[in-house]
DNA sequence: CATCCACTGGAAGATATGGCGA
DNA sequence: TCGCCATATCTTCCAGTGGATG
């Protein structure tokens, strides 16, 4: 067997392309640092703080300015000792509702061992839980909620929290609230009251264009790889791919250091474009896998329907013919088939998730409908369906019919 | 040109699950 | 134990769509 043997070809500090590393200079956000300090000004006067709501895609800049900024408002606020600050950072990418952003703060408030379970309250209760432990820290309180637009249009806690003070649910505290959100929309689909407390003041983080993405890699390339590891025109190219897709930092990042371990994976000292290429692939991948982990049992059964579909050479394939297929796996699984109506959601899930592609038909003799068919190669939606409940045998079926027609 | 068809997607209500407090 | 609460998932109902049809 192979010895392990440490490989130090190309990365001199990988973290430094990594989620967490918090660089010491931020690039390229020179105007929103400066007009974001004005809005965290008031903190330092002694003031009640600004609500903020910040919005832009991800990965270009929000967290990372945030967290940069709060952090120096922490440092240089000791020299004030009559402003007593708390920061309180919670990410809701996993909590959508407000009820569980309350209980959610509730619990960090809360030392060890106190906290409140996720349901069974009333909202109003789980509210007046925050209100009495924000009593207790006291001072000035700033409660960051960052990718806040997953609690879609349950938004009574915004509604709440920058009115506290005014409803006299709070005294000693001084509460600001900045909000982080990827979507543009969901702004405009708070409730007016919403927007008018929240989004007092609002920052927007524009994409990164190429070159600026070439300059943060150039930055980081230097403290996270080694001399001639790579050179100027494969950070372009990274820098390019990010940005032609989502203007991201972060997918830059994430692309480099990828390329990096498949290159130093190929005991390679050189990054190259094709070890990039081959990144942007993989993440592809796995951003499709993913999401197909993530599905219900009549999610995948909805998705083995069309797997099954695509076996015989029958996609793209309407909703109504993908349905009978699907309602013939249900019996076989012994599962309860849905009504057309779910299965539909799921297939119309399952096109979001990107999964399935679908061709807007208006040509038919009944108006306009919709033909499906798979979007990720038919391996590995398959491999992907093999652990869906007692269909073992249909779906070696299945791979057997896809080898006869040749389907891959 | 009005009507029709088969489908899309929004909305409201039903059901099941897991948890609270009394 | 009961009544209440939040949530996910599903069902039922329905308005809107737009080429085909008579």
């Amino acid at each position: 067997m192979r010895r392990f043997e440490r490989k130090q070809n190309i990365f001199r500090n990988k973290d430094a392309l990594g989620e967490s590393y918090q660089p010491e200079q931020i690039e390229e956000r020179d105007e929103e640092i400066e007009e974001y300090m004005a809005v965290l000004q008031p903190v330092v006067d002694g003031w009640e703080p600004n609500n903020v709501f910040l919005y832009g895609n991800t990965g270009v800049g929000k967290t990372a300015v945030t967290d940069h900024l709060l952090a120096r408002l922490q440092e240089d606020i000791k020299d004030y000792d009559d402003v007593d600050l708390s920061v309180i950072s919670i990410n809701c990418k996993t909590l959508n509702s407000s009820y569980q952003v309350a209980v959610k703060l509730v619990n960090e408030l809360r030392p060890t061992g106190a906290e409140i379970s996720s349901t069974g309250y009333p909202q109003q209760t789980v509210f007046k839980k925050l209100y009495e432990e924000l009593e207790a820290l006291a001072g000035t309180i700033i409660i960051v909620l960052d990718e806040i637009d997953s609690i879609g249009d349950r938004d009574e806690l915004l509604y709440e929290l920058p009115r506290a003070r005014s409803n006299n649910y709070l005294d000693a505290a001084k509460v600001g609230v900045i909000g982080i959100s990827n979507d543009f929309k969901f702004r405009d689909q708070l409730d007016p009251r919403v927007q008018d407390a929240l989004c007092e003041r609002e920052l927007h983080f524009p994409p990164y264009d190429a070159p600026e993405l070439k300059n943060i890699l150039e930055s980081r390339a230097e403290i996270a790889i080694a001399d001639d590891s790579v050179n100027t025109a494969v950070l372009k190219y990274c820098a390019a791919l990010a940005a032609r897709d989502s203007g991201s930092a972060r997918q830059a990042l994430d692309l480099l250091r990828l390329a990096g371990e498949i290159a130093e994976n190929q005991d390679e000292n050189v990054i190259k474009e094709e070890h990039v290429a081959s990144a942007q692939t993989r993440f592809e991948q796995e951003r499709v896998e993913e999401g197909m982990r993530e599905l219900t049992t009549h999610g995948r059964l909805a998705l083995l329907a069309v797997v099954s579909k695509a076996a015989k050479k029958e996609t793209p394939s309407r909703t109504r013919e993908i349905y009978e297929e699907y309602i013939t796996l249900c019996k076989s699984s012994g599962t309860d088939p849905l009504a057309q109506r779910s299965v539909h959601n799921h297939l119309s899930d399952l096109r979001m998730l990107g999964i399935l592609a679908a061709n807007e038909n208006r040509s038919g003799s009944r108006g306009n409908y919709y033909s499906y068919q798979l979007d990720v190669p038919f391996t590995s939606a398959i491999d992907a369906m093999s652990d869906v409940l007692r269909l073992d045998n249909e779906i070696e079926l299945i791979r057997d019919i896809a080898s006869v027609n040749k389907v891959f």
